[in-house]
DNA sequence: TCATCG
């Protein structure tokens, strides 16, 4: 398989501190450059010193440690070695869209040179799996089932073809582990079992359909949304009288309205409890 | 396969007006119930009538039209009936968790009925499929080229990966057709050339990587974000200076900075144009 | 989050 090219082209990946594209840095780049004169590709492979530390998920998933990049030069040291290596060539990456292309671009704003992605073109590799392996109803009943799903979009059909996917999902992972984000093994999640597949379904970060709300590290239910994101519900809307009622009369779902109005009624209630009980040390 | 139960687990799928679960309505629903005690599953199926014209997207997907509708009873004359038929039975259904419940629920607090999920548990079934197939570049890998990815997360090697799965990308998909997300057949979008795979692989629709910005159906570029969603960049920032400092200053991508840049000097300069011409006419 | 749900 020969790459036909009209210009050169760059694949590139990069391991970094941690995955906010404007916060953290790289600690290693490689690059595989193509040549659009069909040359042998040259190939770049930098460690990298970011200057700010490594997060403990990072460093668990890449294994570099804030040891192995002590010593070796920062990105500013480095940015008009890996600008000239990469010339005005196009770029292509695994997840390169969303992830390197735009982290790279904040360490070259971060050291003064704009490199102008406007004129170069990308391809990430990771959007024609996506696009080209659905996972719509239809693919899961081939996928599970080896079947055909005939009268899709039909609400009865389309039942029948989600029990025939479940039972192939509860054949086909029986005993099987699943790498969660993090990297971490859960044993054998899928069980006949609903609690357990319930659990294993439901995200409990988030705590509405419409993510609206979601469960902070404490397991607090914060706003996921406008002025008071990260805000506890309860105690904020308690407060905000006001936006509570514009919450519910704008169009939030039910669902979410019911938990606004019971994490008020509790938090309400845990004040009072706690009034009561100064009154009584009193 | 026969499915351990403590409770009775309504299997389900919802046809509707749109996707919108607030604003949009059921036209079809399909329930079959499995009951612990395991007798043979009973089914409900109902038409309704929305109430609400039904979108030239949703008839294109499931090819329920108004005047198949039109005579049947609405969510209200049957809410009861769907709600006996439910009982206090667990869900599952395929992408249930973001649109089948969380519609229902509408539905069922449109006519003043609270269908309470707190106390019953929900399998989602896309979400099983969502986890147990993950599209890593070390799944990607053994999808394509049935090679395990070994030393994952060394840039170099992953970037020696990434080569490795597009290319049997573009073996894999030549000559395959694309079904877009609206359902029209793209004719083998998979070439071996940089410009068509740069098309498919960036969504237009989205102008940065962050997607704070967006193109409207006019092609103008708009935020996507913040109390100007929707509204065109260049020209409320030419009159919001204030919003205009306030994003270059903030933590955005430099991408997202260069673009309000460009976008504003832009139209400064189409106004300076407009405004010479109108001097000519005069 | 992304895609997927209609």
């Amino acid at each position: 398989m020969k790459l036909i090219l009209d210009r050169d082209l760059c694949f590139f990946d990069i391991e970094a501190t941690g995955l906010n594209v404007v916060r953290d840095r790289i600690v290693q780049i490689a690059i595989i450059k193509y040549f659009k004169d069909g040359r042998e590709p040259q190939e770049l492979s930098l460690m990298i010193n970011p200057g700010i530390p490594i997060s403990l998920e990072a460093i668990l998933v890449h294994g570099i440690q804030p040891k192995d990049v002590a010593n070796k030069p920062t990105f500013q040291q480095l940015a008009q070695k890996i600008w000239d290596f990469i010339g005005n060539a196009d770029l292509a990456g695994y997840n390169s869209n969303r992830f390197d292309i735009p982290m790279l671009m904040e360490e070259f704003a971060r050291v003064g040179m704009e490199f102008d992605v406007t004129k170069r073109r990308s391809i990430d590799v990771q959007r024609i799996f996506y696009k080209m392996e659905p996972r719509t109803l239809k693919a899961a009943l081939k996928f599970y089932c080896e079947k055909e799903h005939e009268d899709a979009h039909d609400a009865m059909a389309d039942v029948r073809a989600t029990i025939d996917v479940f039972k192939g999902q509860l054949d086909k992972y029986e005993g099987v582990d699943y790498l969660d984000e993090d990297g971490v093994r859960v044993e054998a999640p899928i069980k006949n079992d609903v609690q357990v597949l319930h659990e294993f379904t439901n995200d409990n970060r988030f705590v509405d359909a419409t993510q609206k709300l979601r469960a902070d590290v404490n397991g607090d239910i914060v706003f996921n949304f406008g002025k008071y994101v990260g805000k506890p519900v309860g105690e904020t809307l308690y407060e905000d009288r006001q936006y509570y009622n514009w919450i519910l009369n704008k169009e939030f779902t039910s669902q979410v309205k019911q938990m606004v109005k019971k994490l008020v009624r509790e938090y309400e209630k845990g004040l009072k409890a706690k009034e009561k009980e100064n009154g009584n040390n009193e």
